[in-house]
DNA sequence: TCATGTATAATATAAGCAGGTTATGCATAA
DNA sequence: TTATGCATAACCTGCTTATATTATACATGA
């Protein structure tokens, strides 16, 4: 698919606060479950991730700390603060009406009265 | 709604080619459209519809012929192109796929086995 | 009647910014 | 050398804000 990555833009923080809402985790597992969930349709590569991950952190929509992995590998794990969880909610009301707006403008299947 | 122009961002391309592909139209009369179908939870202003029109009969998605009109400027009508159809097409088969996928993913609903 | 103001219709562009892309780098472990 | 894991700089695209121009209709007051 060409250009998926621009679908992604104005949701990534979204996307990332629902990871986030589930469990907690880290840049390089989220990368890897919207690799899967999106099946190649949706692309949200590290560098844009991870420049989200800061900046949503300086906004305190989320907070980290440090974690180990199995090996001893350093992981740096995120958490939804009490602001994401608010923001989120707010944006899932949208949600509904943002779909059903956006596939009937790219579907083609709306009603307009046009004047004369 | 906050930001709601950044969720249009990546669609924009196919929302025009979207109603070119019921009628052509001119770029007054098509932010009437978008904002009669979106009610304010989308937003396409005309800055961005005019460049994006511009952008578009560059690559030669649409094409365009002058109006006349009683009341106003003179009207410039855009029609969507074979090459402008071919993009809608194909568009319109990922659609389904990226709006399932942007669901599960800012829904929460998706699943993902962790590795320990 | 003339001038002025204002609302609507319609198109257009410049400057600035946000955020994604491409590319690259580094460290650790198997 | 592949997988795990984090991170940033430079660039580019496209949206936002702001402003300008053309054109008609209509109201209002001098």
């Amino acid at each position: 698919m060409t250009n998926s990555g621009e679908y992604v833009r104005g949701f990534t923080n979204y996307i990332i606060l629902s990871i986030l809402g589930n469990f907690d985790s880290y840049g390089y597992e989220m990368t890897k479950i919207i690799d899967s969930v999106s099946k190649q349709n949706i692309q949200l590569t590290e560098a844009a991730l991870y420049t989200a991950l800061k900046r949503m952190l300086a906004e305190e929509k989320i907070a980290s700390y440090s974690g180990k992995n199995k090996k001893g590998m350093n992981r740096r794990y995120y958490r939804i603060t009490p602001k994401g969880k608010r923001e989120l909610k707010s944006f899932r009301k949208d949600w509904v009406m943002i779909e059903n707006t956006l596939s009937s403008l790219v579907g083609g299947d709306f009603k307009y009265i046009r004047e004369n």
